[in-house]
RNA sequence: GGCCAGGUAGCUCAGCUGGUAGCAGCGUUCGCCUGAAAAGUGAAAGGUCGCCGGUUCGACCCCGGCCCUGGCCA
């Protein structure tokens, strides 16, 4: 029986794993025994305000039942920002261990995760100047930009490969800013915050890819296209970030005659699919990261004795 | 039953008037990732070229037969 009033307990793992449903039944437990628990979202599209279907967003009941942060912040045309998630997320986390609440970090997106939970320090960003380096990319293209960093920055010219732009522009944006070569490589797995506990959920590829096909097809049942179309009248196509969101982005191709609803869908299943791998090859180089099976039948019971550093 | 088209990588296909096939697309696997991250990116692995026989120094490519698929005619 733990002490567990500092601990910070982040679930992770693949979409459609299970980290939510973990989640409510964990909060479930701590409040039968006496503690309160919130829930901090640190996944990138439930940010969201209308996003709900596609992005299997807690339900209003659930969010009545254990309160969660970061969730229906932003409009869908707002471009989200790992930097002022992370900022947000730890005023959060700071804001619960102040009321005795456990935070519960629960979440798909590894960057911002670790953004929340590691030493993790943003450079600043200029809106006009990205804006300039993005025209620049597509003027000229991203091999040109890849030698004006060569010139810049050796170091981190070689760590980015020619053809991918975005870095390059992040680069490149970063050295205008600050004056100083930019750091190419993720920084050391170091935990910032104190008590951190890191429970995983994983399991074998074919039931993943079959709990993906499934959930892709029980939102189409419970109206992703309406709501897509709904979403599209107030400024999804303009959303940066919103309207590339597995899914949406999708019905939005469909809604623009380039495939069949029934080929969104198949899309939205492959790209989830491919998106869950990328989740993995994030989550299983952390090695503190503490695996359980989301059908382990004491799997409550395993992740409250991880949280209480049993 | 006849005619036509076609059977090449897990899928969709390209290919050569015969010298053991394509930097193919998609998928798969593996990797990268610092202010868009459900995003963005790189690489690799996969094929007894439907089956059997013939011609040939040599056949995925030519010939014969068979099997299968789609279309047309009956």
């Amino acid at each position: 029986m733990g002490e567990t009033g500092t601990v910070t307990t982040v679930i992770v793992g693949p979409t459609a794993v299970g980290k939510s449903s973990l989640a409510m039944r964990l909060a479930r437990r701590y409040r039968a025994a006496g503690r309160e628990t919130e829930i901090v979202n640190a996944d990138s599209m439930l940010v969201y305000r209308g996003m709900d279907i596609g992005t299997a967003k807690p339900s209003v009941a659930e969010r009545t039942e254990v309160p969660h942060h970061l969730i229906d912040i932003l409009d869908i045309t707002e471009t989200a920002s790992v930097a002022e998630f992370q900022r947000l997320a730890r005023v959060a986390i700071e804001d619960c261990r102040r009321r005795q609440v456990l935070p519960l970090v629960v979440g798909g997106s590894a960057l911002y995760v670790r953004a929340i939970v590691d030493e993790f320090e943003f450079p600043g960003t200029d809106p006009a100047l990205r804006a300039a380096l993005e025209e620049d990319l597509d003027r000229v293209g991203s091999e040109v930009l890849h030698e004006r960093l060569s010139s810049l920055d050796p170091a981190s010219a070689a760590a980015i490969l020619p053809g991918n732009g975005r870095r390059i522009v992040r680069a490149l944006e970063v050295i205008a800013l600050t004056g100083r070569p930019f750091a190419a490589t993720l920084p050391k797995r170091h935990y910032l915050l104190p008590d951190v506990v890191q429970i995983g959920l994983d399991v074998d590829r074919p039931a993943l890819d079959a709990r993906i096909a499934q959930r892709v097809e029980q939102m189409w049942e419970a109206g992703l296209v309406e709501e897509t179309l709904a979403l599209a009248d107030r400024g999804l196509r303009d959303g940066l970030t919103a309207s590339r969101a597995l899914g949406y982005r999708q019905v939005l191709r469909f809604l623009d005659g380039e495939v069949s609803e029934q080929q969104a869908q198949q899309l939205t299943i492959v790209g989830t699919r491919k998106f869950a791998r990328r989740q993995d090859s994030w989550f299983r180089k952390d090695s503190r990261i503490r695996w359980l099976s989301p059908t382990d039948p004491r799997l409550v019971d395993a992740a409250e004795a991880l949280s209480a550093g049993v």
